[in-house]
DNA sequence: TACAACTTGATTGTGCACAATTTAATTGCT
DNA sequence: AGCAATTAAATTGTGCACAATCAAGTTGTA
């Protein structure tokens, strides 16, 4: 009886969290043009440029039927550029554009305006990933 | 540097297992044919009733635009029924059919499941919840 | 009482997420 | 070499989430 209660409250909290990070990262991205999964994107392209779908999707763990829309309105953006590997037509390659370069460094203040706004120390955000990353695990693994 | 690469990863961290744990519901509950927060309003509902769309906006933090559908879904499904309140012909409250109420025990195995696939021991469990409902709060409260 | 302000819910439009299917290209096997 | 199996993306369909807007009902107040 408690633990039923209490599985529905961490479920809860773990779908709530999600939503209201969404919504604030929503307020702090706007100005970039950005949501936070396109967000998400342009940190894995900041970091290694160029990747495939197929990398950006093992990266995020998304498929194609959510990056592929999603790329075509970065794309509409002028942020990226997609292209078909010469190596293995299969694969599209997703590049930076020069506006999708540059718009680093206006998105450079946002982790620690995020940081500062969970209003969490640092020991508890570790923790909090470390037990969170546990447990997405188990449940993927599980049946 | 440290920081804002734990801020991705942090925040990554609870968009995935909010994810995760969506998808171990998705699975689970594909037998009641219910999705995730389709079973959240039946919770309510199992635990008080009528309620009001108004009501369970604020139980799940959710707004009409989201219920609206999601409750005429649940009413197609023949699980609930929806009228105009007598008393105030704004609200519309909300009552479970015969299905409705009979569908909880059915439903009843499905807390321990998610509670064992989480791979969590109760103490980390509580302590999850309780970080993220700290975070949940600062984060819509902040700017 | 009459009207303005507010409340409730529905609707519209945009975007994310995922399952299932489709198409095209590549690889492996005989 | 030739064909089956596999792989990569895209597409289609369903559902959640939220912003913005709208319609209808209620409340408060002049």
């Amino acid at each position: 009886m408690n633990a039923l209660l209490l599985e529905n409250q961490v479920c809860f909290a773990v779908h709530a969290a999600s939503r209201a990070l969404d919504g604030f990262y929503r307020r702090e991205l706007a100005g970039l043009g950005l949501t936070y999964p396109q967000y998400l994107v342009m940190l894995v392209l900041w970091e290694r440029e160029p990747v495939t779908v197929k990398e950006l999707g093992v990266a995020l763990r998304l498929d194609s039927g959510t990056l592929s829309p999603l790329l075509k309105r970065l794309e509409a953006a002028g942020l990226v550029q997609r292209e078909r590997s010469a190596s293995d037509e299969r694969s599209v390659v997703v590049r930076l554009t020069g506006a999708g370069a540059e718009l680093r460094q206006s998105a450079s203040r946002v982790p620690e305006h995020v940081l500062g706004a969970t209003g969490l120390r640092m020991s508890e955000l570790a923790d909090l990933q470390r037990t969170l990353g546990r447990m997405t695990q188990a449940l993927t693994e599980a049946t």
